[in-house]
RNA sequence: GUGGGUUUAGCUCAGUUGGUUAGAGCGCCGCUCUGUGGAAGCGGAGGCCGGGGGUUCAAGUCCCCUAAUCCACCCCA
């Protein structure tokens, strides 16, 4: 082969593709985006889509110019010849909201629930769970600060999750309350650890300076020793007053519904318009970092962008990162299914009329055929390697008579049908 | 950006201390089998041994570079 896919991509294979994985499976896929389709309309999401490739003024603007995001995961797009500084979107939230505030969205009833799904491009090195082009579902509420809707959010998380059949995940929940309650924080870590800055692990020195947060998280050793002796405070501790009410309210309502969930201090958010409530799932079988996906409450992300005040909170999982989880716990997704009629015909002057038949039979159910004349016996072997449910073949005694022979391929069991009357009966049999 | 493993047919893999026409199983196509499938047998197609350079009389095999892939770090979905 000469020319392979670009680094960090995907093919989506058909259903019965050699190395076929579920991250790979298109059927899997589009099951996936149905099932969420189908648990957040009901809660009143509506879809919408928004363009592949941004203004990357945008992107830095509402992902923030300190990100890992912004500073080396960017891709410019440089082929437009009339306008440049375009980049390939990294996250959905910002075109979300940007497109809520330019179409005028907030006319509508709020709060608003918005959901979408598509790709999102980030120039990282490849691992497991971790693509340069990889896809995600994502829900956004837009114009509330209720904490009733956080809880939702939260909730409905992992209500997708488990209608797809996954069952062990964990919600990890934290608050990094408003930003005069982070800043403290942070202040509190600087003067915490830059006495003992010798102590530190290199990356952590970076992050001292960056993200101090990110330290509590660390996996190196060394930094976890000095996080114990040090007895480092939680952020939970330095909530503001507010913050700290929405946040138990939160957690009241996640108690009352039953979701689980572990408190985790150490949550923090990579991208900078995230306040209080924030939350990731996770899930043993996606690869080192184990995050199937991250949500949080971003109610400074519209004036950053330029707009009105509009609360937000939002989530978003990995389609790829699910499907490794899936086939971790071994489940399986419905395929495409085979047709219920495969149609042969013996001779070539029949195989225009099982055609005819064919196209007059998908008016009910999944109908194919055999596109050069057949044997019988390589038409069942056909139907068989096609997975279909009935088969049929057409000699001149059929053609004569005006009467199919549907085999059942798995009983072997024959019936003759009437042409005229194939459709009720495809249709029964569909349902049963 | 960094570190380690891997790369031979569509798929899973053999291939000896370098030795001349690179193999197997599965899959695919055909036949045995001109009105009834899942089996078996026989035959066929399909490889610049990831790419480039080097050593050698001779390289799939040894050396260097490069790419892709897998896993991990930073960071994220």
């Amino acid at each position: 082969m000469a020319i392979d896919r670009p680094k960090g991509t995907k093919d989506h294979l058909p259903d019965g593709s050699p190395k076929l994985s579920l991250d790979v499976q298109a059927s899997a896929f589009a099951h996936v985006q149905e099932t969420a389709r189908r648990v957040l309309e009901r809660a009143g999401a509506q879809f919408m889509a928004t363009p592949l490739f941004e203004e990357a003024e945008l992107v830095k603007r509402g992902v923030g110019g300190s990100t890992d995001i912004v500073r080396k995961e960017m891709f410019t797009v440089y082929y437009f010849g009339d306008h440049g500084g375009f980049i390939l979107r990294p996250e959905g939230t910002a075109g979300m909201v940007r497109a809520y505030l330019q179409n005028g969205l907030k006319q509508l009833p709020a709060p608003l629930k918005l959901w979408t799904h598509g790709p999102m491009f980030r120039a990282e090195n490849v691992q497991k769970g971790r693509l340069r082009q990889f896809h995600q579902v994502d829900y956004e509420v837009l114009g509330s600060t209720d904490a009733l809707v956080d809880a939702e959010a939260i909730a409905l998380m992992v209500d997708v999750v488990r209608a797809l059949g996954l069952s062990g995940v964990r919600v990890k929940l934290g608050s990094i309350g408003d930003p005069a309650d982070r800043d403290n924080y942070n202040e509190y870590l600087r003067g915490l650890f830059t006495p003992h800055l010798e102590h530190l692990s290199d990356d952590s020195k970076d992050r001292l300076t960056r993200n101090p947060m990110r330290i509590l998280d660390s996996k190196s050793a060394e930094d976890q020793d000095l996080i114990r002796e040090l007895a480092v405070r939680p952020m939970l501790d330095f909530l503001g007053a507010e913050a700290s009410a929405h946040f138990a309210e939160v957690q009241a309502y996640l108690g009352a519904w039953g979701v689980e969930y572990d408190l985790d201090p150490s949550i923090v958010r990579g991208l900078d318009y995230y306040r209080r409530t924030a939350w990731e799932l996770h899930h043993e079988g996606v690869g080192a970092k184990s995050a199937l996906g991250g949500g949080g409450r971003y109610d400074g992300l519209s004036a950053q962008l330029g707009g009105p005040e509009v609360p937000g909170i939002g989530w978003a999982f990995g389609i790829e990162r699910l499907l490794l989880a899936l086939e971790a716990e071994g489940v399986s997704l419905p395929g495409t299914p085979g047709p219920l009629l495969y149609l042969a015909a013996m001779d070539a002057e029949n195989v225009g009329l099982a055609a005819q038949i064919a196209r007059s039979a998908r008016a009910v159910a999944r109908v194919e055929f055999a596109y050069k004349a057949q044997k019988p016996g390589n038409a069942f072997k056909d139907a068989e390697r096609r997975r279909a449910r009935y088969a049929a073949v057409i000699g001149t005694d059929e053609a004569l008579r005006r009467v199919l022979n549907l085999k059942n391929l798995v009983s072997g069991e024959q019936r003759e049908v009437a042409l005229d009357d194939l459709n009720t009966v495809l249709t029964e049999l569909e349902n049963n």
